[in-house]
DNA sequence: TATTATACTGTACATATATTCAGTATTTTT
DNA sequence: AAAAATACTGAATATATGTACAGTATAATA
C-alpha cells in the first residue's frame, strides 16, 4: 500500500462518506459535487490513482462500481452468536443452544473469534470475569501454559487457567481462592479444549 | 412493514448478497441475471414492491440506487475513542487525549456510550475491572448509587463506584480492599461526574 | 534536464441502466 | 364477480455514467 495524498484522502473519505450516507457508491459526477470539482476526469484521475495504490477497486464499465478496500468497516461486522455456558454438554453452535447473537465487527478482537460465551458462575473472578459476562472464544486447541481455555471434561465444561504440568497432566486453574484446581490424568479422563478466551465483553 | 413473499425475500436477499461481494447494488439487469429472470421488469416491479413495503428504497434516476432498510447492520458501526485514564486532568476527547478508535455498533452496550476509557490500577478488581481494560462510557451526571462512575476531583479522575451518603457528602468506593473510600465533601471540595459505565471490553 | 506523478478544466461519446408500455397468467383480496 | 396484487416476458427509450481524448500547470523524481 503506497502513500496516499490529500487530495486522493479527500476524495477517499467522500467515497466511504457517500456510501454511509446512501448505501451506494458515488458516481464520478457525485464526487465532484461533493468536492467542488468542475471535471469528470478530475474525480477519474483520482479515482485510477487510487486504484493503482490499492486503496479501492474499480468495476470496469459499472455504473458506480467502485468498493473501499479494507474499509475500516464497511460492512465487516458479523453476527457472532452467544453460547450458554451450559452446565451438561458441549457448547457447540446448535440452534438450541445459541441465546442470541451480536452484530460485531470482524477484527474486533486481536485474534478472529468464532463465538461469545456466557459465563456462569465465579470461579474466574480474580481474572477480571464476573458472572454473565461474554467470553470471546477462539475455537481451537493451540493453548498454551496461562491461557484462559474453555474446557471439556466429559460434558462439564468450565472456563478456566491452563497448566500442562507434564505430558499426562493438565491442571485447569480457577481464578478464585474459593475453588480447588482441577486435576486432570489424561490416561484416566478425556480433555477437550473447546477454544480459548481472545477478549472479554460485558454489559451493565 | 407488511407482509413479505418468497420470491421478494428472494430478490431481497440477492441484493444483499450483491452488496457483500461486490460492495455496491445491483442493478435490474443483474437482480435478473442472478436469479434467472428474462426481463428487466420483473426485477423493477419486485424493486417497487419492496420499496412500497418499506424493505429498501430506491433513488430515483440514479445507477444502482438501492439501499437495504434496517439492513440488520449495514453501516450503523461508528468510531470509538479510547481515551487513557490521564492521572492528571479530564478525560476528554481533545485530540491529544484520543489514543486510537475503535469500530463498535451503536447499540452493543444496553445504552449509547460517548467512548472507551482505559483503565490503570486495580482499584476495581473486585468489580471484574482490570488494568488496561476499556470501560464504556456513558456522559451523563445522572447517577445512582451503585453505579460505576467515572468522577474527577479537581484533575484526579478515578472510576469508583458511587455513593451518595446526603445532600453534602459523596463516597467513592473502591472494589479491592486494599483502596481506601473517598469521601467527598462537596462544600469542601468539587466533585465532576463525567459519566458512568454502561459496559466494558478486554482484548487479550 | 527529461520524465513521471499530481491536479485539474472541458468536450464528446458509447453504453450501462432505469424506466415506461404492452402483454399474459395466476393468486389474493374486496 | 370484479379488482388488485403477484409474477413474469419482451421491446423500446431517454438518460445516467464511465471513459477516452485534448489541454494546462505544478511538484516530485530519475
Amino acid at each position: 500500500m503506497k502513500e496516499i495524498t490529500s487530495q486522493q484522502q479527500r476524495v477517499l473519505d467522500c467515497i466511504q462518506i457517500y456510501i454511509k450516507k446512501t448505501g451506494f457508491p458515488p458516481t464520478r459526477a457525485d464526487i465532484c459535487r461533493e468536492l467542488g470539482f468542475k471535471s469528470p476526469n478530475s474525480a477519474e484521475t483520482h479515482l485510477r490513482a487510487l486504484e493503482k495504490k490499492g486503496f479501492i477497486s474499480i468495476e470496469s464499465g459499472a455504473s458506480r462500481g467502485i468498493s473501499v478496500i479494507n474499509g475500516e468497516s464497511p460492512n465487516d461486522s458479523n453476527e457472532y452468536p452467544i453460547i450458554g455456558l451450559v452446565a451438561a454438554g458441549s457448547p457447540t453452535l446448535a440452534q438450541e443452544n445459541i441465546e442470541k447473537t451480536i452484530s460485531c465487527p470482524e477484527s474486533f478482537f486481536d485474534s478472529n473469534f468464532d463465538y461469545f460465551l456466557k459465563v456462569k458462575g465465579l470461579s474466574m473472578k480474580d481474572a477480571g470475569i464476573m458472572e454473565d459476562d461474554l467470553i470471546a472464544v477462539k475455537r481451537t486447541t493451540d493453548v498454551r501454559n496461562g491461557d484462559i481455555v474453555i474446557a471439556r471434561i466429559d460434558d462439564e465444561v468450565t472456563v478456566k487457567y491452563f497448566n500442562r504440568k507434564n505430558s499426562k497432566v493438565v491442571e485447569l486453574e480457577p481464578a478464585n481462592e474459593d475453588f480447588e484446581n482441577i486435576v486432570v490424568d489424561l490416561e484416566q479422563e478425556q480433555l477437550h479444549i473447546e477454544g480459548k478466551s481472545v477478549g472479554l465483553l460485558r454489559k451493565n
